[in-house]
RNA sequence: GCUCAAGUGGCGGAAUUGGUAGACGCGCUGGAUUCAAAAUCCAGUUCUUUCGGGAGUGUGGGUUCGAUUCCCACCUUGAGUACCA
């Protein structure tokens, strides 16, 4: 009988550990500081599962082992409370998405407080909080009130860009901004009007409101960012999307395309993560070209990373959207564009994607003129071609490029060949490495570089073009048309955005009664009654009031998820701070989370912004550093086994796995919980679970048993594979959960949920305890004589393993170091003081409950937490002898026993007399004898 | 298509400046204890074998005295991205 009371030990140091405020950290300390930070959830309703906990764990260990190791540790959690599942649930039941955040936040917290985390919970954060968002808004407000110079590669303040449109006018300047800019001078600027000078402002500011094409799906009634549309269909729900033309806020992200890529050099992250970063923002280097178009006073811009193939130019492209569409058109081709456009602009992103191989364009009766050989080009038009992708034009060279190549073959235009030796009667030629030009003019005969370096060259000298990089990185859009996000503080005055009063933050949401966009289809922030700014007052007044003299119509869309994401990091440093998003004190102490722990899942999402935003932040000199996270981890997704049952098409009738022999069936999820470990369904339960199964009939296996078949797939609620980490603590104890989770695997690897192996973990647990506990009772015991060298031995390659294990995040290979150690000395029956303390202090990061009551048990008044991790001496390791496998040519034959100290020639010597050896070598002479220090004697014969 | 990661027993997985492959756990087999079960403890468990050994880390090559580890090609699986000019 084991006494091993886990769930009394785990509620009484959980309880303790509360009320002392373990956890809590200082910003200031004599400390060096060190700052683990987790990925904060979004609260959702289904309640954690076995896998949210795994990185929390893992982050967990760190967090205490540093605190061991002596470092101030800020290891906050909060809540990613603001998004679209609240809202959709108030849609369907009117309640309040507050009221139904802060229930699942409760429930979280339940959830969370069960399985020990050390967490600072007196610096929780909520995104939905006023008192949080506030600083959400000041946020866009800085980057509305920001543009980005490019002669100093910063974020600027927009007066000082006013100062000197007013002084110098535009000339000088080089910005992020619009295409559409106006050059003017000095006096052009002060001549212009409020309005116009506004309008042209907007331009630059880092967060713009602009006309964009967006990702619209219609079913959640609202648009998406790129990185929450998934193969075309929306991340969340999966529903269809759909292009769209809207005036939305956009966060000029592109601004800092460059540095986001050379940032990510200084910071230590997984090299996946990195290179997902790296396409997303898909730097390419090439040229921008200049075509004129024949017989109208415009040009076509294009962007090409082979302008050395200029000569191979047979036609243009342009995207079905490309704005001088309309203007180029010839009267002849009017008809023919027209249908083309309104053929294309049906198509959704989804149809568009699954159909690549279809050729659809046509020409648009329109030429432009080849800058070099000056020879006429026709404009086509092909859905090919991607609107949002560089100028939304290309330059076609069909011998080089195979989308081209194909479009050319398809609507028979020519296809000149300017490769030396090469045949293009079957393909193009894309490889750039092992080119030679011919038909080329000025270039025949250069390489790829050679004459890439002369036509930018040529085009420079001509103003037909320029050197030049392209993103792939779009400005990311940041209006969302929901309610349960953070109000703009913005207003509109004759149609322009006008920043609210700083101090009147937080803007703080309206109440609504329905959570749905209105009749006429705004946002549903429309319905509200009482929004809209007195510029006078300050305040929120009702609508009915708006005169647009003094009284104004505030933004009806809210922020994004994101938004509120993006510097949470900083928040937790000074949580409670009204007067800024963290004291300038509290940031320079803890500058940026040295650890962060999350999935990958948010490479292309928060991990990008969260780095725009604090990079911004570091430019208008708000935060002291330029990366928010130093080293991060991605912890790997545990899966859920399902369990299927198989129906039998059209009948009420089941069928067991084995029994099943091709009949048609329709697999049905059934709940795990049903299922045993030998993958039976408890028959009973499955027909108490839903009514229509109450009377079906089952074909079972020959003993009685019905067999499910399973299969891994993401942990979720409507797969009825979720597994409750409660359920888990309450049957082995949050240690063991703790440590299983760890055990499964590899923490970056995604892994499946299986409870087969728990017992292992949980039986290492009670054999601990038994260790240090009389056989009969529950009494404690310890000796206090001296440990023998054996003990000593393993307690230091235990310390030595474990320290390793946790600084390269190497968690599972921990826990069988600690089985080990526990098996042998239960075999050396140790119970010495002197092994139990620092056996404790190693295993108290992992398994902290059972830690902390055997070291009070020891006498100890003050937590665990607080102890000193262990050291470990080399010179308990150290054995006078050492075996030295021999091998001949590679072979291990046998061992030899010899002292430590040998030199590399002695144990050569050593090794070539002993009579072993002679056996082996029977009478030949060995050519080489190749010792490796303190490892292997191999004999070469 | 492109980019990245990973392929080791019945299973999860150990082992990297190249040096006795399969640690640890699960499962399985046998034993002890028990009226019995649970729990616990002990032993065994890569495959093969004529019991000497032989083969073996996705496949085929290469480098090396020696390769799970390094190099090349290929196969498979997973993830991301996708008409990116």
């Amino acid at each position: 009988m084991s006494n091993y009371h886990f769930n009394a030990i785990e509620a009484k140091w959980q309880k303790y550990w509360a009320e002392h405020k373990t956890f809590q950290a200082e910003n200031t300390s004599e400390k060096p500081k060190y700052y683990v930070l987790d990925m904060f959830p979004y609260p959702s309703g289904a309640g954690l599962h076995v896998g949210h906990p795994l990185g929390y764990i893992a982050s967990d260990i760190y967090a205490r082992y540093k605190r061991h190791q002596g470092f101030n540790v800020l290891h906050p959690q909060g809540y990613d409370s603001f998004g679209l599942p609240a809202e959709q649930y108030a849609i369907q039941t009117g309640q309040h998405p507050r009221k139904t955040t802060e229930e699942n936040i409760a429930r979280y917290r339940e959830q969370l407080d069960k399985i020990g985390f050390s967490f600072d919970w007196s610096r929780e954060v909520r995104t939905s909080d006023p008192h949080y968002y506030k600083w959400t808004q000041w946020i866009f407000m800085q980057l509305f009130d920001s543009w980005y110079d490019k002669a100093s590669d910063k974020a600027r303040a927009i007066s000082e860009l006013i100062t000197i449109f007013s002084e110098e006018g535009s000339g000088q300047v080089k910005a992020a901004c619009d295409t559409t800019v106006r050059k003017f001078t000095a006096q052009e600027w002060n001549s212009f009007s409020e309005a116009i000078q506004q309008k042209e402002l907007l331009k630059y500011r880092l967060t713009y409101l602009a006309e964009t094409e967006v990702n619209w799906c219609p079913e959640l009634g609202t648009v998406l960012a790129n990185d929450e549309i998934v193969n075309g269909v929306s991340e969340r729900g999966g529903y269809p999307v759909v292009r769209k033309r809207m005036k939305q806020w956009s966060m000029r992200i592109t601004a800092y395309a460059q540095r986001l890529l050379d940032g990510l050099e200084s910071i230590d992250w997984p090299q996946p993560l990195k290179d997902a970063q790296t396409n997303w923002i898909g730097r390419s280097k090439g040229a921008s070209v200049i075509f004129k178009v024949k017989d109208h006073n415009e040009n076509i811009e294009v962007f090409t990373t082979r302008p050395d193939t200029i000569y191979g130019v047979s036609f243009m492209t342009l995207a079905p959207e490309h704005e001088l569409v309309p203007r180029i058109t010839s009267e002849a081709q009017k008809q023919a564009v027209q249908d083309y456009i309104e053929a294309t602009s049906k198509r959704s992103e989804r149809e568009r994607m699954a159909d690549v191989k279809t050729i659809s364009g046509v020409f648009t009766g329109a030429y432009v003129t080849h800058p070099f050989s000056g020879e006429d080009i026709p404009v086509w038009i092909g859905d090919y071609v991607l609107a949002g992708y560089g100028t939304g034009a290309v330059m076609s060279v069909p011998c080089g490029d195979q989308r081209d190549y194909d479009f050319a073959t398809h609507f028979g235009i020519p296809i000149p060949n300017i490769f030396k030796d090469v045949d293009i009667s079957e393909e193009a030629f894309s490889d750039k490495e092992n080119t030679i030009l011919t038909n080329s003019d000025f270039l025949n005969d250069l390489s790829y570089a050679e004459a890439t370096q002369r036509v930018i060259e040529a085009l420079e000298k001509k103003g037909a073009g320029e050197g030049k990089i392209n993103y792939r990185l779009r400005d990311a859009v940041f209006s969302r048309q929901r309610y349960w996000g953070e109000p703009f503080p913005v207003y509109y005055k004759n149609g322009l955005p006008q920043l609210i009063d700083e101090k009147h933050l937080p803007l703080t949401l309206p109440e609504v009664e329905k959570y749905l966009p209105t009749e006429d289809g705004e946002p549903p922030l429309g319905r509200a009654e009482v929004w809209a700014w007195d510029e006078n007052a300050g305040a929120v007044v009702s609508n009915d009031r708006i005169d647009h003299k003094t009284v104004f119509p505030l933004e009806l869309n809210t922020m994004p998820g994101w938004a509120g994401s993006s510097c949470y990091m900083f928040r937790y440093m000074d949580p409670r701070n009204d007067d800024a998003l963290a004291s300038q004190e509290a940031m320079d102490y803890w500058k940026c989370v040295d650890l962060y722990v999350g999935g990958s899942e948010h490479a292309t999402g928060h991990l990008l912004y969260s780095r725009f935003w604090v990079k911004f932040l570091y430019d208008r000199g708000v935060l002291p550093v330029q990366e928010p996270f130093k080293k991060l981890i991605n912890q790997g997704m545990i899966l859920g086994e399902s369990a299927y049952v198989y129906r039998i098409e059209g009948e009420n009738t089941f069928i067991s796995k084995g029994k099943y022999s091709g009949e048609k069936i329709q697999p049905i999820h059934a709940d795990v919980s049903f299922v045993n470990l030998q993958n039976e369904l408890d028959i009973e339960a499955f027909k108490a679970w839903r009514p229509e199964f109450s009377d079906a009939d089952f074909i079972t296996e020959e003993d009685g048993a019905f067999k499910v078949s399973r299969e891994v797939e993401k942990m979720s609620k409507s797969k009825y594979n979720v597994v409750n980490p409660d359920d888990i603590c309450a049957q082995y104890g949050a240690d063991t959960l703790r440590m299983y989770e760890m055990f499964l695997g590899p923490l970056e690897q995604a892994k499946p949920w299986n409870t087969a192996g728990i017992t292992g973990v949980h039986g290492f647990l009670k054999k601990l305890w038994k260790l240090y506990h009389s056989a009969a009772g529950d009494t404690f015991y310890v000796s206090d004589e001296q440990a023998s060298k054996e003990s000593l031995k393993t307690l230091h390659k235990t310390i030595k393993k474990v320290q390793e294990d946790i600084e390269n995040f190497s968690f599972n290979t921990s826990v069988s170091t600690f089985m080990i150690a526990v098996n042998e000395l239960t075999a050396q029956q140790c119970t010495s003081r002197e092994i139990l303390e620092p056996i404790l202090g190693l295993i108290s990061p992992y398994a902290p409950h059972i830690a902390e009551e055997l070291w009070q048990r020891l006498g100890h008044g003050k937590s665990i937490s607080t102890a000193p991790f262990p050291t470990f001496e080399a010179s308990y390791l150290v054995e006078s002898t050492k075996e030295y496998p021999i091998s001949f040519n590679g072979k291990m034959r046998f061992t030899l026993e010899l002292p430590l100290d040998l030199s590399k020639d002695a144990i050569e010597a050593a090794v070539m007399s002993h009579e072993k050896t002679a056996h082996y070598l029977e009478g030949r002479s060995p050519k080489k004898v190749i010792v490796v220090p303190g490892k292997i004697v191999n004999i070469v014969g």
